[in-house]
RNA sequence: GGAGGGGUUCCCGAGCGGUCAAAGGGAACAGACUGUAAAUCUGUCGGCGACGCCUUCGGAGGUUCGAAUCCUCCCCCCUCCA
């Protein structure tokens, strides 16, 4: 708690798309320090995906600069808002949440989040707790705050209605409720992405009405997948969870482009700016290779989450399958009753989890994808011999080794 | 309430009585090249012990030797008018 007021927006600005206003941060910020009273940081989440992924650790990283300059954060679960379905997402009708799958959603988001910011210092708040006793009076006295032409200016709905999709009523209340659990809240600053900014800003406008000091907006870049071009998202499969394996989250971080990878630095990285810049430049003067700048990142965030020795561990695994040609340490083991007579290969590849259909079996062993003890088959009508061990191997990242008792 | 347009395989999107398991693109997967990078090239991309058979084109019936394509009813979406 001894950064200066300047040290202090330093650290809150890094890597933000917008801060509005800074003005209005440097003041809350001073007055803060003057009184002794920390701001109060909001972070809303949806109840419905617990499973996060490094795109949410963005944010949740920006949450914990706040944390370590001594202020409140608030991680809000939109279990209410949840039963509403943020239009910024794909259209799609979401089941409403029971209390019971609220509360486990609840407990493994807290797992995960506690993997980088203080459980002692984090307050988990459902919006639900105030957005519940809200009667039909205060809903329509809240949507008399807008009107549709204010949310039309909204990029997302302006686009689906002028390309003629659907925007269903209820969509309009969602800013207006996120904005009214910022006064609620009282919050002084609220964080998000950049695709909430509209959501974000609503909260100083509602905050307004209801005579608070608006909150201090903070937008973070949304951080773009596997692919490079979307953003990660679970239903776009393009993701990389916290909670996935050290070798998965090594490996798929190795898999990422050149390009890729310095937003990933920029984004994720505890790196300082200059630190990266170094990097970058080494690179291109040929001083090191690219893929050892990529093996960095990948054991800073595989360590980030499992720690130096697993860090290390997935790192070496990783060299040994792909560079050496060698295999997993874990390779999945799967013990099969001797049948009678031989085994059908396609019929053993689905049998082991391999393939999803026979079909797709024979496909890829016309590919030349399968191996066998190293052996490469290329006969559709490949029968085993249900005996002892086999190393099996489907394309360059599955493996299984069946044994027949 | 009235008029019109539309629902196709993971996604977008053709097809509009047989030659359709259904063009084209994207995604994905496999192979080559590599740094499991990008780019590129090639191939695959419903299921089945398979030169054949079975199940798909919003749902249910019907016409026909034969339907994703025609008819009827139903469900859902969009636009315009009221």
């Amino acid at each position: 708690m001894n950064y200066t007021i300047d040290e202090q927006i330093a650290l809150i600005e890094r890597g933000t798309v917008d801060v509005v206003s800074r003005e209005d941060l440097a003041h809350k910020l001073i007055k803060s320090r003057e009184s002794g009273v920390p701001l109060k940081v909001k972070t809303g989440f949806d109840p419905t995906a617990p499973d996060l992924h490094l795109g949410h650790t963005v944010l949740i990283q920006k949450m914990k600069h706040f944390q370590d300059l001594g202020h409140d954060i608030y991680f809000l679960i939109g279990d209410f808002t949840g039963m509403i379905g943020d239009p910024t997402g794909k259209s799609e009708t979401r089941k409403p949440l029971t209390l019971d799958d609220v509360k486990r959603n609840a407990e493994t988001y807290k797992e995960q989040i506690f993997k980088i910011l203080d459980p002692e210092k984090t307050k988990v708040v459902f919006n639900s707790s105030w957005l519940g006793q809200l009667t039909s009076y205060d809903m329509i006295k809240l949507a008399s705050q807008l009107t549709v032409a204010r949310m039309l200016e909204r990029e997302d709905f302006r686009v689906r209605f002028d390309n003629e999709k659907p925007i269903s009523i209820h969509e309009f209340l969602y800013p207006l409720i996120q904005g009214y659990d910022s006064v609620a809240l009282e919050a002084d600053v609220e964080l998000g992405g950049t695709d909430q900014l509209f959501n974000l800003l609503m909260g100083r406008d509602l905050q307004r009405a209801w005579n608070q000091e608006p909150q201090i907006v903070i937008t973070m870049p949304l951080l773009e997948g596997l692919d490079g071009v979307n953003k990660m998202s679970k239903s776009l499969g393009n993701y990389i969870g916290i909670t996935e394996t050290a070798d998965d989250i090594y490996g798929k971080v190795m898999s990422i482009s050149d390009t890729l990878m310095f937003r990933y630095y920029e984004l994720l990285s505890d790196l300082t700016s200059d630190e990266i810049r170094i990097l970058s430049q080494d690179m291109q003067d040929g001083k090191i290779h690219p893929k050892d700048v990529k093996k960095k990142l990948a054991r800073e965030l595989t360590t980030r989450f499992y720690g130096q020795e697993d860090g290390a561990r997935a790192e070496d695994s990783f060299e040994q399958v792909f560079k050496h040609h060698g295999l997993p340490d874990n390779i999945p083991e799967l013990i099969l009753k001797k049948a009678n007579g031989e085994v059908w290969l396609p019929k053993l590849l689905v049998e082991a989890g391999l393939t999803e259909s026979t079909s797709e079996a024979r496909r890829l062993i016309k590919q030349q994808a399968v191996t066998l003890d190293n052996d490469k088959i290329v006969d559709t009508d490949y029968n085993v011999q249900p005996a002892g061990d086999i190393l099996v191997k489907v394309g360059k990242r599955r493996f299984a080794r069946i044994s027949f008792r």
